[in-house]
DNA sequence: ATAAACAGTATATAACATATACAATAAAGA
DNA sequence: TCTTTATTGTATATGTTATATACTGTTTAT
C-alpha cells in the first residue's frame, strides 16, 4: 500500500496524471509531451489512427523515432494519452433543473468529440476510464445526477450506458460516411447498393422476420445524420431517457409509501 | 445495378455469403476456408486477436503464409469472417409471450458469444453488419419484436443497443480480468489497487462530485461478473428494456385514443 | 574536477502484410 | 492424346512497423 502512485498505475495512465520524477541532471529536453500528443493528434485528424506511427509523430516534430521513447513508454500509451488529450472538452458550468436536457448536452458533447476526432472510434476502449479528462468527464455526469435518487452503482451504469452510446453511434456515422468514399455507394443516396445486394441475399426463407425490414429500407444507413445524428440514435437515447425517468419515479414513490 | 453481387459487396463480405466462382482449371486446393477459419478461430482463443498473423495461421495448418491469400484478400478479410464465423450461436425455437425474457435471452446469448471468445471485443465494428451469422442475429431480433408495435427504424435502433451493451460489459469484464492479471490489482479483490490510486488522484477539488463515488467503491471493478454480468450490466439492461416498455405503452394507449 | 544521469541519435532486429515470379497440376479445347 | 490455360502452393523480396541497444554529447550533483 506504500508503494508510490507511479508504480501501481499503468506507465500511460502515470503520464497522464503527470506523475513524472522531474529529474535534474542531464541535457534539457527539447521536446514537450504535449507537444508530442499534439502533432499525433493532428496526424490522426488528418490521416487516421492508422497512419499514426512512431516515426511519422517524430519526424513531423524533427526528431528521430526513438526520441519519442524519453517521453513514451510504447505506443500503446500514445494512444492512451492521445485518447486523453482529445476528451478536454467544455463542460458547462451550470446545470439545468431538467436533468433530461443535461444528459443530452453530455451525451452531445461526447458526441461531437468524436466528431471532431472521428479515430476515437478506432482506439480499443478497455473499459474504465482512469484517466483525467476521462474522469472529468466521469464527474460531470456525476454532477448532473448529483440529486436524482440513484446510488453510486446505478450512477455509474448509466454513465457508461450514455458514453457507450455516443461511440456506437459515432461509429456508426463513420462507417456511413467511410461507405460513400469507398465507392461501393456510387449512388446519391448513401446505402443504396448495400440495400439492393441485401435485398438479393436476405431471402424469406433464411431471415423471414429481417426481410421486410430491409425492403422497408430501415436497414440502410441514413443520411440525416449530420444534423441530429439521425433517427435511430435519437430514438434509442430517448428509450435509455425514458428508462431512467421510470425507475427514477418509481423509487420515488416507493420511498413515498415507506414513510 | 446489373452489376454482380460480389463486384458490388466488399471481397470479404462477398465470400462470407459464399459467392466464389468456383474455378475449373488448376489443381485441387488443399485447405478451405472453413479450415482456414477454424484455425484462426483458435488461435484467437487461445493467445488474443493479436496473436493471429497470416504467417501463424497459415504455419498451423502446414502451409505457407501466401498460401492464405489464394482464400483470402487480406487480413482484414480474414478477421471480418472469423468474426462472423463465431456467431454462429444457437437461437431459440421458439418465442416466449414475455418479450422482455427475449430479449434478455437475446442479450445473453450475445454475452456468451464474447465469453466464449474475448478477442471479439477487439474486432472493430465498422457499423451495420452484413454478414450472414450477423444477419441471423438481427433476424433474431426482428422476430423478437416482430409482435410489438414498433416500426421498422424503432426495432434497428433497439437491436443496436441491445448488441452493443452486450458489447461494451463483456469489454468491461475483459478489462477487470486483464487487470487482475497483469499484475496491478494484487489482492484477493480485483480493483483495489486501481481504486487506491484513484482516491489519491481523485481529489474533491478537481472531481467534487466524482469523488464520493469513488469512496463509496462503485468505481472499481465488480467480481460478481461471472454468474450475471455484473449489477452495472443487469441495470442498465433493465433501464434499456423499461425504456422500451413505456414506450410501447405510450403507443398503445395513442392507439386506443385515436380508434 | 569528476562522475552520474540523462538527451537525442544511429543502428539493428524481428515481426508483419503483401507483391511478384515461379514450378507443379489439373481440366478444357484441339 | 496433346496442348493450352487457369489455378495451386511456394519461394523470394519489399517496405513498414515497434522497439532494444549502444553511443555521443550535455547538464548537474558531488
Amino acid at each position: 500500500m506504500d508503494k508510490k502512485l507511479e508504480e501501481t498505475l499503468p506507465r500511460g495512465v502515470a503520464l497522464s496524471w503527470g506523475l513524472v520524477k522531474s529529474t535534474q541532471r542531464g541535457p534539457k529536453r527539447e521536446m514537450s509531451l504535449k507537444q508530442i500528443l499534439d502533432a499525433a493528434i493532428t496526424i490522426a485528424d488528418q490521416e487516421g489512427l492508422f497512419a499514426v506511427s512512431m516515426n511519422k509523430v517524430a519526424k513531423s516534430l524533427g526528431f528521430t523515432t526513438m526520441a519519442l521513447y524519453r517521453y513514451i513508454p510504447s505506443k500503446e500509451d500514445l494512444i492512451l494519452l492521445m485518447q486523453d488529450a482529445v476528451f478536454d472538452i467544455p463542460i458547462p458550468e451550470e446545470i439545468l433543473v431538467d436533468w433530461r436536457k443535461n444528459i443530452r448536452e453530455f451525451v452531445f458533447s461526447i458526441m461531437q468529440c468524436y466528431q471532431d476526432h472521428p479515430w476515437l472510434c478506432d482506439v480499443s476502449t478497455s473499459g474504465i476510464p482512469i484517466t483525467p479528462n476521462n474522469l472529468r468527464i466521469v464527474d460531470w455526469a456525476m454532477r448532473i445526477m448529483a440529486n436524482l435518487p440513484l446510488d453510486s452503482n446505478e450512477k455509474i451504469s448509466i454513465m457508461v450506458m450514455l458514453t457507450s452510446h455516443a461511440r456506437i453511434y459515432s461509429a456508426f456515422q463513420q462507417n456511413m460516411e467511410h461507405a460513400v468514399q469507398t465507392g461501393h455507394n456510387t449512388g446519391p443516396v448513401p446505402g443504396v447498393d448495400y440495400n439492393a445486394a441485401l435485398e438479393q441475399l436476405v431471402t424469406s426463407e433464411r431471415f423471414p422476420y429481417l426481410r421486410p425490414v430491409i425492403l422497408a429500407g430501415a436497414y440502410a444507413p441514413q443520411d440525416d445524420f449530420k444534423d441530429d445524428y439521425g433517427f435511430e440514435f435519437n430514438f434509442a437515447l430517448a428509450r435509455i431517457l425514458d428508462g431512467i425517468e421510470h425507475y427514477i419515479h418509481s423509487k420515488t414513490k416507493q420511498d413515498q409509501n415507506l414513510s
